[in-house]
DNA sequence: TCAATTATGGAATGTTTGTTCCATCAGTCA
DNA sequence: TGACTGATGGAACAAACATTCCATAATTGA
């Protein structure tokens, strides 16, 4: 025995060294790592025998492995997952726990924060699915799908949006401009649009004056315009064909994305479906 | 044999069964029972031997408790627990890879799409929640908050996720530098972080080269580079000081954001946080 | 191109594991 | 109290298992 060795006793560290180790590994014990770090439930539980037919190895290639990283059989390696599955369902447990009993969780800032956006971002998405009427959805996908070019308008926390916009189209093979606003010519990106054309503008409280401005101006050159904004008596919603409301739930002082994101997509989608279906 | 008999399948109806049952069962089978019921992580992971310790019972009687209960034998038995511990786990994988396959219907198309936005998201964000160790968020916190700029990497899809970040640092009073890549100067762009800085960098598969050799070459700087990405073996995952694992659902041929989003929202609050702490 | 080295597949092996069997024990009804 | 039914402990067993071994294939270095 050459030495003791000291093979990860976690699975964060096992990942590490998975990391580092693996490029250098021969072909099938790399096969081998990736599997493990793909099925880490799998790992903790079935046989070598089963392991290795859904890894498309031999059995005794799994031995080898846990060998090359230094524990004395696949047997040892296989308690670091056994270990992960409990510690993370101790882990599920007492978040539910502190969920049940209504404390916002003791342990850290980081988890309540997380908590705290994913619970804003479900809610939100709750609330679109509940309001939102497919009909809505429909009419101005309608306007979209006639559209020569759509023009994307959305400025600050709504720019994302917009910006996620742009690769969908130009991923579903619509044309589309990003009005980015850059050197302050957003007036002038947004100019050349046309009646034959559409824009969607995204803009909610406290509403960004330009967004504002470049989407009016094109609403009275007769381009269709889609705002997604946050109620009917945002400025946005007065000034445009069609608008579709998105209410997203705060946590501190920002605002979930996930709801605006998720009616973003879908219009995208359903206008490329609209053109094929047309076509 | 008097019936096929249908042991329960989950871990659910075994208690409800245990608490039926318990009462009239022999001496040594309630103690296994109550065993079981506090000890529920060894139950699937020990074996007859060391669960017969334990309990205080020979290995034999725990094979008898499971016949009694109509299971084929203790294995039988066993994998209820199994399966309860992996179900928080690859429930929410399970849900990831069902919405994958879901093709958006034809009628009522704006609806089901719409739907499966919501529920792509709304997957992703309970597996965010389910995954996620706090501590590190935390550990990444600290690499933040000590930061003198953090410059923030993205393209393609996930543009918007660091766009985003781009704004709610600012909005948040911490110096950041969105390397937008314009005009093709993101090398240089990004050149210019130090050790005393930081860097987010965004990609998951299919990783846009040019964001992971930004990230890289920071790391080989020396700067603090936090990645977030879709797994170890994730080439952003290799070249970071430390990496923060999202996973979103696909629907159709588009990811949701939410997950993403709603941890880029916490590490910006949460190094906000620590900032003002330290001070 | 050839030898040396390492990796791989598959059968053989020794161990561990769940299970069964049987003698003994405790409790129950006459 | 004494026969009977069911429960219990512990050894014996057979199946499943991880592991090892060896012949063969692939890779590396000269």
């Amino acid at each position: 025995m050459p030495q003791p060795a000291s093979p990860p006793g976690d699975f964060g560290s096992l990942v590490t060294l998975l990391q580092t180790r693996g490029p250098t590994l021969p072909k099938r014990l790399r096969q081998v790592a990736e599997h493990m770090l793909a099925h880490p439930d799998d790992m903790a539980f079935q046989t070598t025998a089963q392991i290795a037919v859904s890894a498309g190895v031999q059995p005794s290639t799994l031995v080898r492995f846990a060998q090359a990283l230094d524990y004395a059989g696949f047997s040892d390696l296989q308690q670091v997952f056994r270990a992960r599955l409990r510690q993370q369902n101790s882990d599920h447990r007492a978040r539910l726990a502190a969920l049940r009993s209504g404390r916002p969780a003791e342990d850290g800032m980081a988890r309540s924060l997380l908590e705290g956006f994913v619970r804003a971002s479900q809610a939100s998405l709750e609330a679109l699915q509940g309001r939102i009427q497919p009909a809505e959805i429909e009419a101005a996908t309608n306007l979209l799908a006639r559209a020569e070019t759509i023009f994307l308008v959305g400025s600050r926390r709504m720019f994302p949006v917009v910006s996620y916009l742009a690769y969908a189209f130009g991923k579903l093979g619509i044309r589309s401009i990003l009005v980015d606003n850059i050197g302050g010519l957003g007036g002038e990106q947004a100019a050349i649009a046309t009646t034959s054309d559409a824009m969607i503008a995204v803009s909610c409280a406290p509403y960004t004056p330009q967004t504002i401005e470049i989407a009016a101006q094109a609403h009275r050159n007769g381009v269709p315009v889609i705002a997604l904004t946050d109620g009917p008596l945002s400025p946005l919603a007065m000034h445009c064909r069609r608008w579709l409301e998105v209410s997203e739930a705060d946590f501190g002082e920002f605002r979930s994305m996930a709801a605006t994101f998720a009616l973003a997509m879908t219009l995208a989608v359903a206008t490329a479906e609209k053109i094929r279906a047309d076509a």
